[in-house]
DNA sequence: TTATCATTCCATCATTTGTTGGAATAAATT
DNA sequence: AATTTATTCCAACAAATGATGGAATGATAA
């Protein structure tokens, strides 16, 4: 059964997807509480009702966004999974720092969101499955700091969190550090990956 | 001249400074939009009016919040400053981890607003200084990073905001990371530390 | 063509939220 | 004691916000 979510999806141009594209912007950028229902609309150019509609109340819709970018995580852990298979440890995490780094700076969103989930609590109590415990003992697997995926101890966890966390400010925080190093995005980005580098590859190999 | 928060923190006890203190703490869990003046107020247990006597707008109470939190940092780090002058790197480091993330786990609005600050826009934009960049310079240099305060070069900044982050990250993401790991708060912080020891000692020495 | 269904908007509500006026009370000053 | 000043609360307001009913419109099926 196809959920709500992907029907959206199916079609891209639809409203429904048209709606949920803009609030995972709005969201991200401003946040739960920050964001109004007005604003989303506004941005599709659509009536408030019209939004209502599609996907009920502000917290499902919130909902329905957190699942997507979680979708998104996923699959985007997977292919680098696929890439990396095999390769030497320094090259595997050049890789993955490149990917990941690469894909959420073209999707700022989900570092924004990811983030607003760890360090804010919500009024009301939405508790959303992050698959975020799952993510995180994935890649301590994939990493050789665990022999069992189902079993990765603390501190392997912690150390990959660390790392995670790492890619997320440096895409989440563009905003408020780059114009403290007066780079261009452009170079920003690069020197981005090149820190996460410096720390991860003395530290791992 | 005494500023009006400089004149709330003589005196502890006073109603000015417990509604700071209040403030601090709630817009540190909720964030600007998620926080209302009447739970400030419930918190204090007082009338929102009375909260309204003494900080005026909400706006101007939570740049007051901000500006207490920047004043708590900068005392700290001019302490650590002193603590770790003329060591060698890797005990400068270890040092400053442990009372820098000390200070910060004894005090985790700071990690939350300031990270809040990073990664949020807020819908009427409050410009408030909030003196990171001097921070990220000031530590930069004192890592001998930069042979000049004033003229800290990129990828020096980065290095530090990196640092600054992650242990902002572990205090602010205790809630949602310490069950991830199963830990006792204890164990986490120290955990922690021990992380973020591993991933810059490695990288500087 | 007609009847059914889906989609969109307008108008409107009830709450929540930021904010203020003014009365009541307590404290300080004369 | 009388008077001013500071502090606190009650009541209320306007604007913003989440949410809905129902009419209009368009599409689809019969």
């Amino acid at each position: 059964m196809a959920s709500s979510l992907e029907k959206a999806k199916q079609n891209p141009d639809s409203m429904k997807a048209k709606i949920l594209t803009a609030a995972r912007k709005i969201f991200g950028e401003y946040g739960f509480h920050g964001t109004t229902t007005r604003m989303i609309a506004k941005a599709v150019n659509i009536d408030i009702s019209t939004l209502y509609y599609h996907w009920g109340e502000k917290g499902d819709l919130y909902e329905a966004v957190i699942r997507d970018i979680n979708d998104g995580m996923g699959q985007k852990l997977i292919e680098v999974e696929k890439i990396i298979k095999g390769r030497p440890l320094a090259e595997r995490l050049e890789i993955a720092i490149d990917e990941l780094a690469g894909y959420l700076f073209e999707h700022p969103e989900i570092s924004n969101l990811t983030l607003f989930r760890y360090f804010t609590k919500t009024r009301h109590g939405s508790l959303i499955d992050f698959k975020v415990p799952e993510f995180i003992s994935d890649i301590a697997y994939s990493m050789g700091l665990a022999k069992d995926r189902k079993n990765v101890p603390a501190d392997a966890k912690m150390k990959v969190l660390s790392i995670m966390n790492a890619i997320h400010n440096f895409v989440s925080g563009e905003n408020f550090f780059r114009p403290m190093t007066g780079l261009d995005r452009e170079s920003y980005i690069k020197e981005a990956k090149e820190t996460l580098k410096f720390f991860n590859l003395s530290a791992f190999t």
